[in-house]
DNA sequence: ATCGTTGAATTGTGATCACAATGCCTGTAG
DNA sequence: CTACAGGCATTGTGATCACAATTCAACGAT
């Protein structure tokens, strides 16, 4: 029946209180994130209706607010898929986040009281120690959570949901292209950050993010490495 | 019957081959954007349906898309609205323009043939007709078409939609604030940006972009008169 | 063997309905 | 006159259904 391939997306209990569009959404979001849904596989709603074990009304809902923030594509013939990652595109997310991160940081550095930069700092040690057991995705969920709550210690950010737009979309990607990597060198400049934010030197905070995210995709930084993941990624979805 | 102030939304003819569901989004979401719906207003699905005679159903799937590019804002009590400004939240909103735009268009400028810069410098002399005349709508308009036809030159551009969503927050409150104004001094460092342009010259057009938006926005630029406007925008939807 | 065509199955779209939760209004007690 | 409680209308949510458009595969012609 199926002639796809098999979608298989991890289920999480449904919190009462918790409407089936919202958890819907947050499993289709979770799903494309780590890369469990394959760019280029076309999605039906009625198919994804009866993996979640809902009706279509919900998926319709979700996939529109997915769409909308780019991590689901709508093409013209009623078709919705993840993204393709062109080797263009890559590097236009990429910069992007460098143009919008810092830049982020940077207004939320005013608002880091001390409470804020402790709970910075238990994450940061949480990503330590999830570096030293070599949990690769235990890292980057850290890794997000470390930059979203310095974010969004601005309380007037308007910036956050652009920057999960980006993620969002670099997501899919990443996961697939490091999965294939037996062992890469995760970098880690949060402490360069934290030291930055407690001599209140929004500079340095920038530049701190800035190579935090240069660093975190120089795996891919030779123009052939990125075309052979590309490559890769793209092929696996046939 | 109707405690609330009536909204009244101008309707375009649908065309066939769009969907009920675009025509709904486009048509509220250009009423958001002119800042025909008043902040804080509260929105039902049933209204806006029979205000827009179609069934509740496009509306429900256009107010999700709207609150994920942050147009509308769904609170916890199932109440949907359009944002109210805050002092705090414009600031941030303009920023965030002024850090993102100007990077797109010096990502766009090596994509800037000369087919493409005809086309902005026909925009940039409609504009100049709409200026003569005082035709404050038209201008705007213009103003944005100019700014999203620079950025879009780039192929594998990904800023779009997110300068599209700080546009859509910004907008409705630009809209009331500058109704109000009997008459106000519209800057046009367009022919700034064509130069720079011409020159291959990246850093002048982006310092171009850069006062573009600054100078927009300078009408609001003391705290006072800001928060003159923020508190009639808000009040006047009481 | 390849390409174009046709018909059946599938799909997105939009309408309608049922239900539980929320908000609103009224009536009553203090 | 104020505050609270009760009941009623309204709302969002999610399911189901009908239909037109599209896809896909089998079939036939060249």
């Amino acid at each position: 029946m199926d002639k796809k391939s098999p979608i298989s997306i991890p289920l999480t209990e449904r919190e009462e209180s918790v409407t089936v569009t919202q958890w819907v959404y947050q499993t289709l979001r979770r799903a494309v994130m780590h890369g469990q849904i394959l760019p280029g596989r076309a999605l039906t709603i009625r198919e994804l209706a009866k993996v979640l074990d809902v009706s279509p009304m919900p998926i319709r809902e979700a996939i529109r607010q997915l769409s909308a923030e780019n991590a689901l594509e709508i093409q013209g013939n009623r078709r919705v898929m993840v993204p393709k990652m062109t080797a263009m595109k890559f590097n236009e997310l990429c910069e992007a986040r460098i143009a919008l991160e810092p830049y982020a940081a940077a207004r939320a550095m005013p608002y880091l009281n001390a409470a804020k930069i402790a709970e910075l700092k238990a994450l940061n040690t949480l990503g330590d120690q999830a570096m030293a057991q070599g949990n690769f995705e235990e890292i980057s969920s850290l890794n997000q959570d470390f930059h979203r709550l310095l974010y969004s210690a601005n309380p007037h950010q308007v910036t956050q949901p652009l920057i999960e737009s980006l993620w969002l979309q670099l997501g899919p990607f990443m996961r697939l292209a490091t999965s294939s990597l037996e062992e890469y060198y995760v970098v880690d400049r949060h402490d360069e950050a934290m030291q930055a934010i407690e001599k209140h030197d929004a500079i340095a905070l920038q530049l701190a993010i800035k190579s935090d995210i240069r660093e975190g995709i120089a795996f891919v930084s030779t123009p052939e490495a990125l075309h052979n993941f590309i490559e890769q990624s793209n092929t696996s979805a046939r």
